[in-house]
Order: structure tokens, then sequence, then C-alpha cells
RNA sequence: GGUCCCAUCGUCUAACGGUUAGGACACUAGAUUCUCAAUCUAGCAAUACGAGUUCGAUUCUCGUUGGGAUCACCA
């Protein structure tokens, strides 16, 4: 290609702009001092409105390997598809590496700074520097333009697919890769739109070997397709291929973790790193999380439409607590966390020593919520009465108005309430996440229990009839006195029991099933869903005696 | 379909070529003088299949089967 041709193409790339060569734009971003075995590793979402758990999982790989390595963890905004892009996902996604507390250091933060001197840590804000790299590769003989239209392009797939070839743009099927430079100059002149493409000088017969630092040894057939480089809108952005290279050089990161999507597109990145004279990156591609589908079938990625639990935004709405999220996922990233983490409760998980050999395995693991649930349940048991009180109340100030004014109205009362059965080594763990409170506190008050809880007597107390609830109340309010101990208060619900016409012994209830009305269980559930419209609560004595005298009593009237 | 990755209880996983194949979550049962939760105890439960190498294979090799990823001007 003649170097007319060339300043042509450069000129309608760059729309008339100058721009600073490549030599002047390597000067900006020096070699970094860091320490000995320093990593820069770099975090790389797309801002689509939408952060997939699996995207902090691999943050907060990032996080640790840089931590641990006293080197850098880079946050850098993928936004070249400016189709996808969603009004405020950039600051959604600092916010909520904030939220997990997987805070970058460098690229932007939560309260909208940036930090670094190693960017702009956002790709559209880039657009002329992988243009001047773009515009190296033409001179080298390494890219070329391409007018093909979508529809050329899906013609020769299907014809590659009728002839059960490989589909794809690569040697004879590169429509532009050898045209002559007058067929390149006309398409040029006649405006036609184009996108800048890579010389590939790949075989797909050769072979390539290359070290993935999780995944071992590589052995693969060489890339030969002529990928897009630069796009033909007019914004005139990169493709992931050149942006990632392009970036990873300059921001001197050395260690690539991504998705494991990402593996067979690695030897192009090879090739391409080597066409611009950069020293090939380290690969770490970490693994996918995914489900199992609940309709049949097997094992498939967590997909946002499917599974609101793929969003890490479910997470913060349903508010749970996100360290057991981080704990979940850093147990699947290493099985020796687990054993840590329960030795060090109270400590900053930031002090788990995140090891890359473990991680090595690479099937994709299966999200298991009730395995999240467990940790959540443990981590909110384990807090300590005022920090859990705050937490509630928090909660409920943001999101349950009425239930929060209500908690309000009587601090002392809210304080027992939201203390039972807490302290002691065996708290209860009832609360998973904070989004629980209504369900689990609510009946508490008044107001809240009638509009919210009385509706669910009915259901809860199926199979019994009218009388025999009003029987049971009336029995056990004849026996009962506010003011007397667990033990009295348990004897009487004993004798009302058996008043009422339910066995006090298992054994005479089995051997004669249908003198009876049932077990002591059944009648103290009767009583327990009359006081609090639920079948599972804390000891109900207790209950009793927080709500008080007045409370019970017209409850259970 | 091509290419690549992967294969241990339901799930996440552990096991220098020699273990009774271990743990965690889930599940089941019993105990804890009411329910549920918690706790404790017990239990259920796996090396995909077939060859080969070896005294010996979950571990190494090959094949089969199965699952996953990818094949865009999306990242």
């Amino acid at each position: 290609m003649n170097e007319n041709l060339q300043q042509s193409i450069a000129k309608q790339l760059t729309n008339n702009r100058q721009i600073a060569s490549r030599s002047k734009i390597e000067a900006r971003y020096p070699e970094r001092h860091l320490p000995d075995g320093a990593e820069v590793t770099r975090f790389c979402p797309s801002p689509t409105g939408f952060v997939h758990i699996g995207a902090i999982f691999t943050a907060m790989i990032c996080q640790y390997v840089a931590r641990q390595t006293n080197g850098v963890y880079v946050l850098r905004i993928e936004d070249t598809d400016k189709k996808r892009e969603v009004e405020g996902a950039k600051e959604l996604i600092a916010q909520q590496l904030k939220a997990f507390e997987v805070i970058p250091d460098e690229g932007l933060q939560a309260d909208g700074s940036v930090i670094g001197e190693y960017g702009p840590y956002v790709q559209s804000e880039r657009g002329d520097i992988y243009l001047a790299f773009a515009l190296d590769l033409l001179e080298k003989g390494r890219a070329y333009p391409c007018f093909a239209t979508s529809e050329e392009l899906q013609a020769a797939v299907k014809d590659q697919q009728s002839k059960k070839l490989r589909p794809g743009y690569y040697g004879e099927w590169a429509l532009w890769r050898d045209r002559s430079d007058d067929d390149v100059q006309a398409a040029l002149d006649a405006g036609k739109p184009f996108v800048l493409r890579f010389k590939s000088e790949g075989s797909h017969i050769k072979r390539m070997e290359f070290d993935d630092v999780l995944k071992g040894h590589m052995n693969v057939p060489e890339n030969d397709l002529d990928v897009p480089l630069i796009k033909s809108d007019e914004y005139r952005l990169p493709t992931y291929h050149l942006a990632h290279v392009v970036d990873d050089y300059l921001m001197r990161a050395a260690i690539i973790f991504r998705g494991e999507e990402w593996l067979p597109s690695t030897p192009l990145h090879i090739e391409l790193a080597e066409a611009l004279g950069i020293k090939p990156f380290r690969y770490a591609h970490t693994p996918v999380i995914s489900i199992v589908d609940p309709n049949g079938g097997g094992k498939r990625k967590l997909s946002k439409r499917k599974d609101p639990e793929a969003d890490v935004a479910y997470w913060q709405e349903a508010a749970y607590p996100l360290r057991a999220v981080k704990a979940y996922l850093l147990g699947l990233a290493n099985s020796n966390f687990e054993e840590w983490y329960k030795a060090n409760l109270d400590s900053d998980l930031g002090d788990f020593e995140l090891s890359l050999d473990k991680l090595a395995s690479s099937r994709s693991p299966l999200l298991d919520m009730k395995k999240v649930e467990d940790y959540a349940k443990d981590e909110i048991a384990s807090m300590d009465q005022g920090a859990f009180n705050k937490a509630v109340l928090a909660w409920a100030n943001a999101h349950d108005s009425p239930l929060f004014e209500a908690m309000m109205v009587d601090g002392d009362f809210t304080n027992r309430v939201l203390s039972i059965e807490r302290d002691g080594d065996q708290p209860r763990k009832d609360v998973a996440k904070w989004s629980d409170v209504p369900e689990q506190f609510g009946y508490f008050y008044d107001e809240i229990f009638a509009t919210r809880f009385v509706p669910l007597i009915t259901e809860a107390l199926e199979g019994i009839s009218d009388v025999d609830v009003q029987t049971a109340c009336q029995n056990f309010l004849s026996g009962y006195d506010h003011s007397a101990d667990k033990d009295a208060w348990f004897e009487n619900m004993k004798s009302a029991a058996e008043k009422s016409g339910y066995a006090l012994d298992r054994k005479d209830l089995k051997s004669n099933p249908d003198k009876f009305k049932g077990g002591l269980a059944d009648f103290a559930k009767i009583i327990r869903v009359k006081t609090t419209g639920k079948t599972r609560t804390p000891d109900l004595y207790t209950i009793m005696q927080i709500v008080g005298e007045e409370t019970v009593l017209s409850r259970l009237s």
C-alpha cells in the first residue's frame, strides 16, 4: 500500500485531526516504579447498568493480588460500545465496588473523583491513543481498511457454512485484505464506511503455545482472523481487542485477570501485541459463575434476564450483608478460606492470603444461594447488639417507613425486641438479610401487626376449627398471669392444653391419636399464631413479656 | 459443526501414585421438659464410562460419553 493511500486512510480515521504519535503517547505512560514482584491488575467492566456477581469475584481477585504484591489495582471503564452504554452506569459501578469494599487504587471512585496518573481510565476518552496505535499498525502493513457491508459479511458466512468451512473473516474470505490500492482509493473516495482490520499473519494449521496463570499450558491453533480494530461509526473507537492490548500496555499491567470467556481469543491478543512490538501479557482466566437452570437443562451462565441474583444490585436491594457475599466468593476462590474465616470471624477479610495456585480449578462454579445465606446469617448473628440495632433501623428508615416510625416511638421497647435471643454463644439466625426485618420484628408493633400479620393467621391455622381456636385462647387466658415467671407460664400452657383436649405426653398421643386434638406443640401453635401471626418465632414467653399484658389479652381474645 | 476448557457426594471442594476418599452448605433422624431457629450427636451421599501404564490409579496416558466457553464493527 502506498504512502499517499495510507495517509488518506489516516485522515479519514482521525477526521483530519492532528493526533499525537505513538511514541509521544508512550512517553506519557512511563514504567511504574514499584517494588519487585508488584503486580498491576485491572478490572474492566462495561457500563451496561448491570454488574455481574462474577465481576465482583474477578475484581476481588485483582484487588487481592495487587495488595498482596504491593502493586496497583486499576478500574478501567470499557465503554467503546456506545450503543450499549447506559446513563449513570459508570458511577453505579464505582459505587457498587465501594459497597463491596473492592475500591480501586486507580480510576473512577464512588464520589466521582478520579485517582491515578495513567488515565484517562474511561476508554471513550482515549480515542486518539488507540488511533495512534492503529495508525502505527497501518504503517507497518499490519492493518488495512475493510469496506465490506454486513450483508456481504453475512453472505460469506453462509457460503462458508454451506461448504462446511470455518466461519469468519480470514484468508481468502478476507474480502479487502489483498485489494489493490486503486480499489481501496475508489471506495475511500466514494465515502464508503470502513473498519480498520488487523492483518493477521497466523495460520490456523499452525499451533501456538502459551501459559495461562490459572489454567496452565495451552496449545492452540494460531489466530488467522482479521478482526476489526477500529469501528466504522463516527466515534472511531477501537474494539476490545485493540483497546485491551494498548491500555494494558500503557497502564503497565502485565497480568490480565479476565473471565474465562476470553480464553479463545487469547491467541489473537498475543499476535496483536506481537505486531505492536509489545511484550506479551500473562493471562489469568477466571472461572465464570453459573447456575443450574431451574427449567431443566444443565449448567449455564448466570444471566441478567433470568436470574436476578446475577446482578449485584440484587444483593444490595435485598440488603444482604455484603461481607458475607464476599466471604462466599472468597470461598469459591480458595477452598481453604472457609477454615480461615471460621477462625477469624472478626478479622478484616483483606487479611486472608489469597493463593492463585488454589484458584486453578477452572470449572464454572454454581451459585449456591443457601450457602450465601448461611454466611449471611452467621455474619448478622455475630454482630454486636449496637451494630445490629443500628443496621436494622437504618434499613427500616430507608425502606419501610411505617415500621421505622413504629420502632422509633419507644426506643427501649425496640431495644428489647431486637435483643431477643441474640445474646449468648448460640444466637438465633433468623435474619439473613436486612429486608427480612419486617417479617421478623413487625408483629411486635400493634399497627404493623394489624395490617400485615393478622391477615396471615387464617392460613397459618388452616385445618383448625374456629371453635377450637377460641377455646384454646380462652383456656390459655383464663389461667394467664402476666407477672408469672416462665415456669408458671408454661404450667398454664400445659393445663390449658389439657383442658382443651390436647395431649401433654407424646406417647399418649401416639397410642391414642383419636382421643386428642393434638399434642402440646399443636396447642402452642394456636397461641403462637394468634399472638404473632407466625408459626415460627422466638420464645413465646419472652415475646409476651415484651409486648405486654394488654396486647396479649387483645390478640388472644 | 470447528476450536478450546473441564469432569470427586445434590452444591462448593480436599486428598506427594498407597487415605476407611476428608470438610463445608443442603438434606434426614435423635437430643435440647412448647414451635421455629440455634446448638450437639448420628446418618445419607461421590471418584462419568472403557481400556492402558503400574505391585498398586481419584491421581498418569488414550478413547468414549457428558457439561461449559467461543466462533460480532459486544465486551
